[in-house]
DNA sequence: ATATTTTTTTAGACAAGTCTAAAACATATT
DNA sequence: AATATGTTTTAGACTTGTCTAAAAAAATAT
């Protein structure tokens, strides 16, 4: 039996190495999931001891096959479940996280496959982040940056990379939020800077707004 | 904050004690959560400095106000997630209960008023047992025994009061499950036994069986 | 009213998960 | 190569929830 706590430990671990592959180091665990490196080191040892990460002393952690087989589950769980949230219950993007952090854990393998049929096998969660299928294979992350879209694309805000309150102000100010649909109408060659369609209206952004925005082609 | 394992003590004595009014032992406890007097007494201790029990030293143990708020928003909880799993998973009886064990732990408000409003306001679970409403009020139970069901009367199958093998294989061997569809046809008034019709064919039970089958009117 | 049995509580222990403070190790700087 | 800085581990402690064994209280039987 894998604990909770363990499955949060597997799944830091996979996000910080992509896909569990490149090894980690104590701090950036501890980082990620606000703990002290003290904890993280006690609980290396207990997975390395249940041969769910190769770890040696001092020389950062990996997960094994078993381990990232776990991890990947617990990420198609919590994706599922966002999309669950989203879709069926009406829930806005960011609302959906911390509950999805804590369905995330649900055992039943049953219920996952049901739920997955039930949304009609969706491959992206709405952040635009690929699910795992139930082998733990990913699809290509769907989501790009504004910057990255051509003149005449639509597309629809599915995240950002700076998060400080200056920046979502901003955006707040422009209506912009989690779900805006967005049309890129012109691109500057020379700084860079977009015009973009929103709600019918028109905005000019610098290449620092739009390379701060992830969106998904519609 | 009450935890995991609070929730499950307080859900316990709230169905030992008739919603949790009348006093409960810790024995009952202990053997309904099929764990040790004496952890039973170390949590009772830890709920009632919690104020969620009223608690003395050999009296047993009863739901404070606060307390029943907490067990009945549990047990609401897990009624609403057997419909969902029965109603859009396609899970049958017999396999949602261990799931809404774990289900009616999640913390949120929202999460269960949105899923509420998904279900369509359910009144009961997939059992007949009533779901208490947002202030922990409880409707009457639906199901009842099928020897308290007139002729002609359509119902169908939801628990059972009897568990035993001998019992469920008789069931088996009629075709009898949790949801089958069951029209009763005659009542003798000599000893109670009945015919019934299931699935086009016809069955006479004794009173014994009859009143050992929970059943909802349809 | 006493003795016996059953129930409940206490005492002491353990595992999981966390923390602080100190020690050990690794890396970067001079 | 020696020192300073930063990272990681260890040591020891604490909380939560559990257990066994023994003591205390309550209920039952004689
Ligand atoms: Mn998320
Ligand atoms: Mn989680
Ligand atoms: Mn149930
Ligand atoms: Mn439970």
């Amino acid at each position: 039996m894998v604990t909770q706590s363990e499955e949060n430990y597997l799944k830091a671990i996979y996000h910080l190495g992509k896909q569990g592959s490149i090894s980690v180091s104590t701090n950036a665990i501890a980082e990620k999931m606000t703990t002290k490196a003290s904890s993280v080191t006690d609980m290396l040892k207990k997975l390395a001891e249940k041969e769910l990460v190769d770890y040696k002393k001092y020389q950062g952690v990996s997960l094994t096959k078993e381990g990232k087989i776990i991890a990947a589950n617990v990420v198609r769980k919590h994706r599922l479940w966002e999309v669950f949230l989203v879709e069926k219950l009406n829930f806005s993007w960011n609302e959906v996280h911390d509950i999805a952090e804590q369905l995330e854990h649900i055992k039943s393998q049953k219920l996952i496959n049901e739920l997955d049929a039930f949304l009609g096998l969706p491959t992206h969660d709405p952040h635009g982040d690929p699910i795992p299928d139930r082998e733990g294979n990913l699809q290509k992350s769907q989501k790009i940056f504004l910057s990255q879209v051509n003149p005449s694309v639509n597309c629809s805000c599915v995240g950002v990379k700076d998060s400080s309150d200056n920046f979502l102000k901003y955006l707040d100010k422009n209506s912009i939020a989690i779900g805006t649909a967005i049309q890129v109408l012109t691109k500057e060659a020379f700084d860079e800077s977009m015009t973009i369609k929103i709600n019918n209206s028109e905005l000019t952004i610098s290449k620092e707004i739009a390379s701060n925005m992830y969106v998904k082609i519609n």
